[in-house]
RNA sequence: GGGCGAUUAACUCAGCGGGAGAGUGCUACCUUCACACGGUAGAAGUCGCAGGUUCAAAUCCUGCAUCGCCCA
């Protein structure tokens, strides 16, 4: 039964993920610490729709996984996904929205009924992406963020976090989304460059004489400044001790003096509004200054707006500098590009407020964090990110953990109505613990979805409890993610790891690239040049986008991923299939399942070398794969199944598979090549799982799955007949070479003469003499090193072999001197530099020993060359004038 | 403003102290018994610019230019 003509990956993918999941290949087995390798998913949101992103970041887990199953190690790849607090809500809200309704109306208790119910139904759609990757979790461990269990590690956290005064309740300036009416935390605000106005503001001191200029980006908020900063060296404001009157509210306010201030910007002069401005905070709490909020919740103005109450913040903002320019305070407006401040889920402009919310102390977290990347403990692959990690934690602020939203983790704190305690607990409390006051009330507030997130190593193992899950996997091996959330979600773990558990939650952390379009452009839906996987996958086969990923996946640079570059691969399994469709053809009957290498002696020598190629690129892939760099190990497996199985090896066995008088020499080839095959299909399937399970199947003598055949790290190096290959090799490219450049009809059977060097072992060619016919397409093949230069014949060498093809009759002479002419010019200029470096004294002082002995004998081999090209060139000449 | 990265063949990118590489594309020839999603051969690059270190620099250092990202 032989293959189909080309390879189908619809039909073939669809049968296998099924197969794999039904065996329970994907299953961990908790037990011993040794051989042990673990990684948890980067959980996906769970209203999420496969990007590019999740592609890569998938794939090159898959891959590891996978590798660490043939390499015997017993494997667990942790899955789940995330319950998006936000992103969620809002999908829900919209739902609810159709049907005229909002969450208001219906109630919380309800609304997250309705939550749950739209998780149970479209919740599974991103997994099942993830299946169609060939994602090989262990998916009956799969966790939600939201599961009774997690939350329960989530309260406790939260719990034993407060009980150490690490976590707080304070009123302190957040990040306000007005339409989403939460507050974000600063990691969730996205700065946008944007054209807007600064507008210079004229505020008179309260005595009438004079006043300050100050410039603005947001005049809507001068309504709750509290004070006026200036730097403590302007000399403009020495000794200056009067307070300013604040325009159109007439309230005083005090100049003070800050470091803050940057004198160069606008006027040197800087509003302060505690309530409205995250750095005004910070000087309103150092010069105690009162804060007074302008800017509700909602967006509009609140009644310490005075006149502008009820209006919107842009509304006001028009009105107020129209009444402002009418009073004469308005002194300049110019155009000014700014960072404003976008919420990263809905993207409206977010408000800085002042509001009561709940905090996490980052910094003794932080701390520790910062010390296991430090001491090595964590390794952040590539190196250069750590500098990131640590820029980040030096500058940790609080985190702003309370979202006022209905979904997601409710903080367990209650207030008792009747004393005002405040009750933070495990269980929920029937009664005040204090006064004894009957059924308190809990905080309305949930937690930032990345509260849960950060928990996610040990959370997803069982944690509070000290499971078998715990003890064998965590630490974990390896957290494979892209640097978007480096901060979001990597430092967090880091940091809730180490209190917890008490060890990091990584050993290594690889922080991969973006995937970009073909212009290196972010993909985004509003660019419109979003490549959706999921057709890719359609289209070309997952393999052939699987590998793309791979080989694009260099350390340190985005992935630029186009259709066309997946078609490349498409082509190279296509390739891999006829591989197989050649090879199954002969080998198909034999069914020995020890796969056994040819017996001492018998192989030939396409054999012995491709056998010991495969050693070393199976070699090649340990050591990639081991150091993260999937692009090398993906470009050695691609070098060597196109260029040296199919080109050389596959075309040096046919004279044994297809001549009678070679007959003798087939089964040794048959088994090479079938055990080389197999070894093939291994080494490739951690990154092209399907089509190589399919193949595998197609072999016969193979059992089971692929997923259980380990990795070929036995195969003995044969440096001789690498040697002896190479050589056949390159006498072949020689002889075609010419061919070629004499404009000889490649069908034309051709014959040459072979002289080896001096010195050469008589007869070391004559075993291989009929590779070299066949694979260079000769009537006859002569070697003999006394044999006269054939008269009519194009020269060239080849490893010291000088090479005369025949061509009585049809020989170009002039063609002939062209040729060497040229090889000639370009020996000379590479054998002038070998020269310059040895007649160079600091050269041959300082330069190593291996390197000068590398440069004596280059220089020996191209003079040696140079004087036989000379010598031919001298003698078509003669010959060409005796014409 | 601070930080990080990129600049190598037409395109996409490896290489990161000792003879400029790959894939795609291009050119010529070829339907030969796995594959035209193929084969054989070939052309193609002052390795962004300017300095410096070194016997030796695409590779290390400094500056500049252009582009991209992150943070404020």
């Amino acid at each position: 039964m032989d293959l189909e003509k080309s390879y189908e990956p619809k039909e073939v993918e669809a049968r296998w993920y099924a197969f794999w999941e039904r065996e329970g290949h994907f299953n961990a087995e908790p037990g011993s610490r040794e051989g042990a390798y673990s990684i948890v998913i980067p959980p996906p949101n769970v209203t999420g729709k496969l990007h590019m992103g999740h592609a890569l970041n998938i794939t090159l887990q898959d891959i590891l996984c996978r590798y660490r199953r043939q390499k015997g190690d017993h494997v667990l790849w942790m899955p789940g996904t995330d319950h998006a607090g936000i992103a969620t809500q809002n999908v829900v809200e919209k739902q609810l929205a159709a049907e005229g309704r909002s969450r208001h109306e219906v109630g919380r208790e309800a609304f997250i009924g309705r939550v749950w119910e739209w998780r149970k139904e479209y919740g599974g759609a991103i997994i099942n992406q993830l299946k169609r990757l060939g994602a090989s979790c262990d998916w009956q461990r799969e966790r939600f963020t939201m599961d009774e269990g997690l939350s329960v590690a989530v309260r406790k956290v939260f719990v034993t976090l407060y009980d150490e005064g690490l976590i707080y309740k304070g009123d302190y300036i957040i990040n306000w989304c007005p339409r989403c009416q939460t507050a974000l935390a600063d990691l969730e605000v996205e700065h946008e460059e944007q054209q807007g106005h600064l507008w210079h503001l004229f505020y008179p001191y309260a005595d009438g004489n004079g006043g300050v200029v100050i410039a603005t980006t947001r005049p809507e908020t001068m309504l709750g400044d509290t004070a006026v900063a200036v730097h403590p060296e302007d000399e403009r404001y020495q000794g200056e001790t009067r307070n300013l009157l604040l325009p159109i509210v007439n309230r005083e306010i005090p100049l003070v003096r800050d470091e803050y201030v940057d004198r160069s910007f606008g006027t040197g002069a800087l509003k302060v509004t505690p309530a409205h401005d995250p750095n005004d905070f910070e000087i309103g709490v150092r010069h105690g200054l009162p804060s007074v909020k302008v800017i509700a919740d909602d967006g509009t103005m609140t009644a310490e707006a005075g006149p502008y109450q009820g209006q919107d913040r842009y509304e006001c903002r028009k009105n107020l500098v129209a009444e402002l320019e009418k009073q004469g305070f308005l002194k300049k407006v110019e155009p000014h590009s700014n960072a404003v401040g976008h919420c990263y889920r809905c993207k409206t402009v977010v408000e800085p407020n002042l509001s009561k919310q709940w905090f996490v102390a980052a910094k003794p977290l932080a701390e520790k964090a910062l010390a296991a990347v430090r001491d090595g403990r964590t390794k952040i692959i590539p190196s250069h990110w750590t500098k990131t990690y640590y820029d980040w934690l030096e500058n940790i602020r609080d985190w702003c953990i309370s979202r006022q939203i209905w979904w997601g983790h409710r903080v367990p704190a209650w207030n008792c109505a009747a004393c005002g305690k405040l009750i933070v607990s495990m269980e929920d409390p029937d009664r005040c613990p204090d006064c004894g006051a009957a059924d308190p009330v809990q905080e309305t507030d949930v937690l930032d979805t990345w509260f849960s997130s950060a928990l996610w190593p040990f959370s997803t193992m069982g944690w509070p409890e000290n499971t078998d899950l715990l003890k064998t996997y965590y630490p974990t091996s390896v957290l494979v993610t892209g640097f978007d959330i480096l901060f979001f979600w990597v430092a967090r773990m880091m940091m809730m790891g180490l209190h917890f558990m008490e060890d990091v939650p990584f050993y290594d952390v690889y922080i991969h690239a973006l995937v970009r379009d073909a212009e290196g452009k972010k993909m985004s839906k509003s660019k419109g040049n979003v490549i959706d996987p999921l057709e890719v996958m359609d289209e070309m086969g997952t393999d052939a986008f699987r590998f793309t990923l791979a080989a694009f996946a260099a350390q340190g640079r985005d992935v630029k991923m186009s259709v066309d570059r997946v078609e490349g691969y498409r082509h190279f399994i296509n390739k891999l299939w006829n591989a197989a469709r050649f090879t199954l053809h002969h080998v198909g009957s034999i069914k020995d399942p020890d796969f056994s290498a040819p017996k001492e002696g018998t192989a030939t020598l396409p054999d012995r070398w491709i056998l010991s190629r495969l050693s070393a690129v199976a070699k090649t892939v340990e050591k990639e794969l081991d150091a993260y760099r999937f692009n090398e190990a993906a470009g050695a497996l691609y070098q060597f199944v196109w260029h040296e199985f199919c080109d050389w090896y596959l075309e040096a066995i046919k004279p044994v598979l297809y001549e009678e008088a070679r007959a003798a020499q087939r089964p040794a080839t048959l088994a090479a090549q079938r055990l080389a095959f197999r070894e093939i299909i291994t080494l490739l399937h951690p990154f092209i799982p399907f089509v190589t399970e399919e193949l595998w199947h197609r072999l016969p003598g193979t059992e089971g799955s692929i997923m259980d055949a380990s990795f070929p790290d036995s195969l003995p190096a044969d440096p001789e007949a690498e040697g002896s290959m190479e050589l056949i090799m390159e006498l072949v490219t020689a002889i075609r070479n010419v061919r070629s450049e004499m404009n000889i009809p490649p069908g034309k059977a051709l014959s040459v003469v072979v002289h080896p060097p001096e010195g050469a072992e008589a007869g070391a060619l004559e075993p291989s003499r009929y590779l070299i016919e066949n694979l260079a397409r000769l009537d006859s093949l002569s070697v003999d090193p006394d044999a006269a230069r054939p008269r009519g014949a194009a020269s060239a060498l080849a490893a010291g072999h000088a090479v005369y093809v025949l061509l009585e009759g049809v020989m170009d002479w002039d063609l002939e001197i062209a040729r060497l002419e040229k090889e000639l010019a370009k020996l000379g200029s590479e054998l002038g530099k070998a020269e310059k470096k040895l007649g160079n004294s600091g050269f041959m002082e300082k330069a190593p020993e291996d390197v000068r002995e590398k440069v004596r004998a280059q220089v020996e081999e191209f003079s040696g060359k140079k004087v036989r090209l000379e010598g031919n060139l001298a003698k078509v000449r003669e010959l060409h004038a005796q014409g």
